[in-house]
DNA sequence: ATTCTTTTTTCGAGCAGTGAAATTAATGCT
DNA sequence: AGCATTAATTTCACTGCTCGAAAAAAGAAT
């Protein structure tokens, strides 16, 4: 569509989404620190401000009486969110855990379910159904005190239908071809949103790091897959299925090592654990990959080439190979200013660094405007959940409560 | 940046670029029907209108008296661009020829000069004296009836600095290194503007076909260079450097054939007129490659594969193979609705379409979501041309002639 | 000349944002 | 305690924008 007409509506939609937007960045603020934060006058400030209490979206804050060191003037009060206006629900899928999570509309987690997946589990329950159980559980455990879930967000592995309902496909087994996001949402009756794991990277990281939240990123996950994330300008690439990166997946060599995916040659088949594992025990390449590699193994193997292993190390030069090689390419097409490496992989990230360089330095793009900056990054922040929340609540802010009259 | 206060200027802006840009898009309308082509009030499309005439931007086209077969109730009067209220001059530098046309605001090609460039043209003169030098020309000749130029506009080949003042590197002898954009606009008080070529595709396939105007399109130019313009809903990547797409320089082969920018295995090395024909002729990967190759040799060549000469059908299918691979990986990243295929080399499709069809199959995404449709399209209505004045034109209309109190 | 019919303009209302002035709520000093 | 000082908010008067409804304009049809 584009452009829209713009009126008072849309002028106020968009300061209130300025407002919101700047607590969300930036914490509990007072409203002078809300009109240096997004420039409007005191007046509108007040008059916004006022509007959001008035519809409990935010609340002000009791001064807890040591906190401030107290100066001259009249104290400011400080604003934030109501936390009790609502709730979002997460649902991080993976290969082989679902972990759902309830976070407040302050972003404090409120309760949290883990349960283990198989590769059998959605041969006898239907994704919908499991989901839609998991929440039941997750509601009736916090019936007490309960604010309305207002959204419901998914994260999930592989690639998304179009309208973004369910997957076409994906690495979990028995899970594609089922519409449980929209399913999900007709029987609840609230938005549920599906997102690629590796755009929750990029989101992730723009919360990460403010330095992050407004420059042109790429987040790639290194671990059981390869997937990238990637914001342009502060923008995050792809929305609903055009822009999908399937980074782990884009050919490394044609006709190369078998893939999880059934392909031949992609990234990943190098470079995600079940990749460097092959490699490292001389399995041949066209071997069906494990199903899922446990954690202290790929660890192990990430020990030994550090002791110089020369399989291991090989292993990993291959990967490291593959991902440069990947970068590369990606590069030829959308060149960001930073690139993060996360998960499990971001260890090896030494072992592989020579490699990725090298590879690096055969694009034109890096000879002429230098190696981009790579920065591992350990992910103990969990940036998926992170991602996943704060697009969530961000949503909430500005597509719920910056319109409403 | 991001994010902006919204303020009644800001919706007056707003407003005014939809109607300047129904104008564009539709051509001369009347005040009804621009009230219902951006979908402001009638009261609204008055008060603009008034504006902008009132400021020489738009003006009341006289009815051409046979026209219209007339109906009832009283006529609609037919707004258009002012067209001498200012030009733009628009600069094409290509490897061998400099073309710099003069166009007034509502598009009309008002003069033309036309330069061969040698390799040695900017050993001799600077760029920006000699790009002074045309626009001088050009403006003499025309100084009779001068409406101001407002814009110029450049359409160069290679990788822009980021301020975007000059190239980092050019297929054009001597270019590279000199900051002739900014030399050029301090030196005429104007801005000037640079463009890569292959985001100008982009933005020339827009303009071609409505319904391309707000799809996702990679379109990729195949000819004395490969390069690749892309859209994302409607929006242009790669604004300044970011994103700036060298797809002809995606690394194909690691180590492969030699390519004119002095890397090795690079796709325009496969893709390329000189590298067809240097596969043609079994040439061997690492021979230099020539500065130019004449149109009449790339067609022979063409003609010879369709003829069924082995050595000419296999160096297409390696174009093919080079093409193919480069668009699975960069679908990997970036999953366009369409793909065009635009500039010589779009005559010799069918002689590659089956390496490339090939090639996107060992592609996941393609695999999952259907192979792309490509199109082939001859460009006999200069797409860069139409793309560098489009994107100017919008330009002025948005920047200068939206924001003008 | 009068009666449609369609396009434009005019007018009053409503809502945003802004700067300046007023108000509020503490602190500091006497 | 009383009053000046200071900083955070609110109030107020004003401007600009869009909108819907009604009025005006400009031909065509009768």
């Amino acid at each position: 569509m584009g452009r829209k007409v713009s009126d008072s509506d849309s002028v106020r939609r968009q300061n209130r989404g300025l407002v919101l937007g700047a607590l969300r960045v930036q914490g509990p603020l007072s409203r002078t620190a809300l009109a240096a934060a997004t420039g409007l006058s005191h007046a509108s400030i007040t008059a916004i401000t006022q509007d959001l209490i008035a519809q409990c979206v935010i609340v002000e804050l009791v001064a807890s009486e040591k906190s401030d060191a107290r100066s001259r003037g009249r104290p400011a009060t400080q604003l934030g969110f109501n936390r009790a206006i609502g709730t979002a629900a997460l649902l991080e899928l993976d290969v082989n855990r679902a972990r759902m999570s309830l976070v407040d509309y302050g972003g404090v987690l409120v309760d949290r379910i883990e349960t283990p997946i198989t590769p059998t589990t959605f041969a006898f329950i239907s994704a919908t159904d499991f989901l839609a159980e998991q929440l039941a559980h997750l509601q009736s455990r916090n019936a007490d005190d309960a604010p309305p879930i207002r959204r419901v967000a998914i994260s999930v592995q592989g690639i998304l239908d179009r309208p973004g309902h369910g997957l076409r496909w994906s690495p979990i087994a028995h899970l594609a071809g089922q519409s449980f996001g929209e399913e999900l949402a007709a029987q609840l009756g609230l938005p549920v949103t599906l997102y690629k794991r590796g755009r929750l990277l990029a989101e992730g990281a723009r919360w990460l790091d403010p330095a992050l939240h407004d420059a042109s990123v790429a987040t790639v996950f290194v671990g059981s897959t390869v997937a990238m994330g990637m914001t342009f300008r502060g923008q995050i690439l792809g929305r609903g299925d055009e822009g999908a990166t399937e980074f782990g997946h884009m050919n490394h060599i044609p006709n190369g090592a078998l893939c999880r995916c059934g392909m031949r040659g992609c990234i990943e088949a190098y470079a995600a654990d079940y990749g460097v594992l092959r490699s490292a025990y001389s399995v041949p390449e066209t071997t069906t990959p494990a199903p899922a590699v446990p954690a202290h193994e790929y660890d192990g193997l990430i020990v030994s080439a550090q002791a110089g292993d020369r399989n291991a190390t090989h292993a990993f030069n291959q990967a490291g190979r593959a991902i440069g090689f990947g970068l590369s390419r990606m590069m030829a097409v959308f060149d960001p200013a930073h690139i993060l490496i996360v998960g499990p992989g971001a260890r090896a990230f030494p072992l592989m660094q020579a490699e990725i360089t090298a590879a690096l330095s055969s694009a034109l793009v890096c000879r002429i405007n230098g190696l981009p900056e790579i920065i591992a990054h350990h992910d103990e922040k969990e940036p998926i959940f992170q991602g996943l929340m704060m697009k969530t609540l961000n949503d909430i802010d500005q597509i719920d409560f910056a319109a409403l009259v």
